[in-house]
DNA sequence: CTGAAAGCGCTTACAG
DNA sequence: CTGAAAGCGCTTACAG
C-alpha cells in the first residue's frame, strides 16, 4: 500500500504537505494542494489510520459492549448506536458479553488496548473491578439500558414504572390475580427494576409478589424457558407471566407450547421489549415498548460530548405498554396502536 | 497509561527486554522475566495495540460487512464469526451495510484503513470497484452467503436448491399451483438463485412461474410488505408466496394482517431463513434452515488461513426444509422436526 | 507556505 | 541473554 512517503515523491513535496493537505490545514498552497490531490488519487493512496491514531492518541472509535447480539433489542440498539456515531464522524467497534461477564471483561479490555476514544456499555453484571478502574481512570464511558450505581458515568436508559404500573391496571382489569414474573439477573439494574417495579405495582392493587412467582432468569430464551416449566409446575401455577425481556418471552412460548397450553386462555403472557415479531406470534404478544433508537443516539451523543470535554448528560425516556392480545381481550378503552416498523433512514 | 518504557525503568530492564518477555522470546533470563511480570503487574501495564499493529503490520482483527444487523440470519452469523475467531485469536469489527452500497463501501474503506488482517463480506451488490479491487490487490478476503462470480476469493454458503426442491413438492402434494416469491436484489448471488431454484423445480412440476408472481423485494420487511400487497392486487393472485428472507416474510405477514387475511387458509406462506419465531407465529412458518453457525465457523476459518498464506477453501453446506403448518396440514411422511434453539457454547 | 526533525509505543535484527 | 538503534506511517511544533 501506498505510504505518505510515496505520496511526497510523487507530488514533489514533504511528507508533512502531504499530511497538511490531508488534514485540510490551511497554510498549504494552491498549487501544492493540486499536486497532492492529483498524487493521492494516482496512487489510491488512503492515510494508514493505524499509523495516524499512534500520534494523534485518537481512533475516533467507539467501543460498544453489549450484553447479547441474538437479542434484537440490543441489535436495534447497537444499529442506531452505529448510525449515529457514523454521522458524527466515529466508527463502533462491537463486543458481544453474551451476558457473560468474564466475556463483557474480554471485550473491554480488547477495546481499552485498541486505545477506543470512550466505551458504551450495557454492563451484564455489578461491575468488574476492570471496568471500574476504567470509569476511574477516566475512559469516557457512558452507561445504556443498565448501569452501575455509584459510578460516576452518565446514563442513558428507559424507565418502564409507568408502563409497568398500566401492564398491571391492564392484567388486574382482566381479572388475573396470581401474577408470576421472570426476572433478569439481580446483578443487572434492569433483572431487580423490573421486579421491583412489578412488586410495587401489584401491591398498589392489594396483590402480593410471593417468591415462588419471581423465576431466576438470565435474559436468555433457554432460562424464560425453564423458569416458565418451574411456574407450570407449582401446586397453584400463576395466571399471568411477565417476561423481563423479549428473549425469556420466548421461552416461555416454547414451553408453553410444549405443554399444549393456550395463550391467553390457559395462561397470559406479557413482556418487556417489543419486537415486530410479537405482532404475528399466536397471540400476539402484549408488551413494554422501549424507544430504542432515541437511547442508542442520546447514548452516543452523550459518550462523544464526554470525549470532547463537554459536560454529557444522563437520560431517562419513558418505556410505553403496548396491548396485544396475549393477556386476553384489550379494553375497549385502550386499543392497539397498530405495529411499529423501523424503515431506512 | 503506562507505556513500555515505564515497566522497562520499574523492572529495571530495557523496553526491548520487556518487550520479548510479553512476546515469549526464549532468550529471556529467569531473573529478567520475573521483574519485568511484577512491573506489569505493579503498573497494571497493558500493551498498545495500536502501536504494536503498526509496528508488526498485523492487527489480529478480522474485518466483517454484513448485509444487515436487523436481519437474524446476519445476526446469528456475526456471533458464530466472532465466537470462532476469538477462538483463534482474533478480533472482529463489524460492519452493517443495511443492504446499501454505499454504506458497505464506507465500511469496507473503514476497515482497510484500519488495516484488519482479513475481510469477510456478504456483498449487498454484484462488487464495487473499492470491493474487487481490494480482492485483486490481495486483501485476504472471503464471501459468505453471497458472493460475487469471477472472483477468486473462496465462498462459504449453503446450498438451498435440495430444500427449495423439497419445498415445492410439498407446495404441489397440498394442492397448490399459483405460487410466488418475493424475491431479493437481482444484483445479489442469494437473491437471484433463489428465484432461479424455485423457477426449476416448479418447472419439474409442469408449473410456471409467471413475471407477475415474482415480486422484486430488497431483503429487508417493507418490501415484503409492498410486494404482498401488489400480489393480493393481482386479479389472480397466488395461492402461495414464498419470501427469500425471513424479514421479508415478516413484511408479508404485516401486509397478510392488515387485509385480514388468514394463513393457510386464505393463502400459503414460505420462507428462506429459519428463525426461532417462526415457531410461534400465528401459524408456524414452513421454512428453509440454514447451517448458519457452521457456515460462519468455516469462513472464519478459511480467512485466517489465507491470513497465514494456506489455501482457504469454499464451502457449501446444504439447507433443510422445515415444515410447519403455513402452507397446510403437512403431510405425515414428513412430521415438522421440533424447534432448534441455539443456546451458549 | 514549506521542510527537517522529533516522537507516538512498540518490535526486532544487530552487536556484544 | 541483553541493550541501543532503527523504523513502522503518520502529525506537528519549530525554523525559515
Amino acid at each position: 500500500m501506498a505510504s505518505i512517503k510515496d505520496v511526497a515523491a510523487e507530488a514533489g513535496v514533504s511528507a508533512a504537505t502531504v499530511s497538511r493537505v490531508l488534514n485540510d490545514h490551511p497554510s498549504v498552497s494552491a498549487d501544492a494542494r493540486t499536486r497532492v490531490l492529483a498524487a493521492v488519487a494516482t496512487l489510491g493512496y488512503r492515510p494508514n489510520a493505524v499509523a495516524r491514531s499512534l500520534r494523534t492518541d485518537q481512533t475516533h472509535t467507539l467501543g460498544l459492549v453489549i450484553s447479547d447480539v441474538l437479542n434484537p433489542y440490543f441489535t436495534e440498539l447497537a444499529r442506531s448506536v452505529e448510525e449515529e456515531a457514523r454521522a458524527l464522524g466515529y466508527s463502533v467497534i462491537i463486543g458481544n458479553a453474551d451476558e457473560r461477564p468474564d466475556l463483557q471483561d474480554h471485550h473491554i479490555r480488547n477495546l481499552l488496548d485498541r486505545r477506543i476514544d470512550g466505551l458504551l456499555v450495557s454492563p451484564t453484571d455489578g461491575g468488574s473491578p476492570l471496568m471500574l478502574d476504567a470509569a476511574h481512570a477516566g475512559t469516557p464511558m457512558v452507561f445504556v439500558d443498565r448501569w452501575i450505581p455509584g459510578v460516576d458515568v452518565p446514563v442513558v436508559r428507559s424507565d418502564g414504572r409507568a408502563a409497568v404500573r398500566d401492564l398491571v391496571e391492564h392484567l388486574h382489569r382482566l381479572g388475573h390475580r396470581r401474577l408470576a414474573i421472570i426476572a433478569g439477573p439481580a446483578a443487572t439494574t434492569t433483572g431487580r427494576e423490573r421486579v421491583d417495579v412489578f412488586r410495587e405495582a401489584l401491591r398498589a392493587h392489594g396483590l402480593d409478589l410471593p417468591d415462588a412467582y419471581v423465576g431466576q432468569g438470565d435474559f436468555q430464551a433457554r432460562s424464560g424457558r425453564r423458569v416458565t416449566e418451574r411456574f407450570l409446575d407449582l401446586p397453584d401455577p400463576p395466571e399471568v407471566v411477565f417476561a423481563a425481556d423479549n428473549l425469556m418471552a420466548l421461552g416461555a412460548l416454547d414451553a408453553l407450547r410444549a405443554r399444549g397450553m393456550r395463550v391467553p386462555g390457559d395462561i397470559a403472557l406479557a413482556a418487556f421489549d417489543d419486537v415486530p415479531w410479537f405482532v404475528h406470534t399466536d397471540p400476539p404478544v402484549t408488551a413494554i415498548a422501549q424507544p430504542t433508537g432515541d437511547l442508542g443516539r442520546a447514548a452516543v451523543r452523550a459518550l462523544i460530548a464526554r470525549i470532547e470535554g463537554r459536560p454529557g448528560e444522563s437520560l431517562t425516556l419513558p418505556a410505553r405498554l403496548v396491548i396485544r392480545r396475549s393477556c386476553g381481550e384489550p379494553s375497549s378503552t385502550s386499543p392497539s396502536p397498530p405495529p411499529v416498523r423501523r424503515s431506512k433512514p
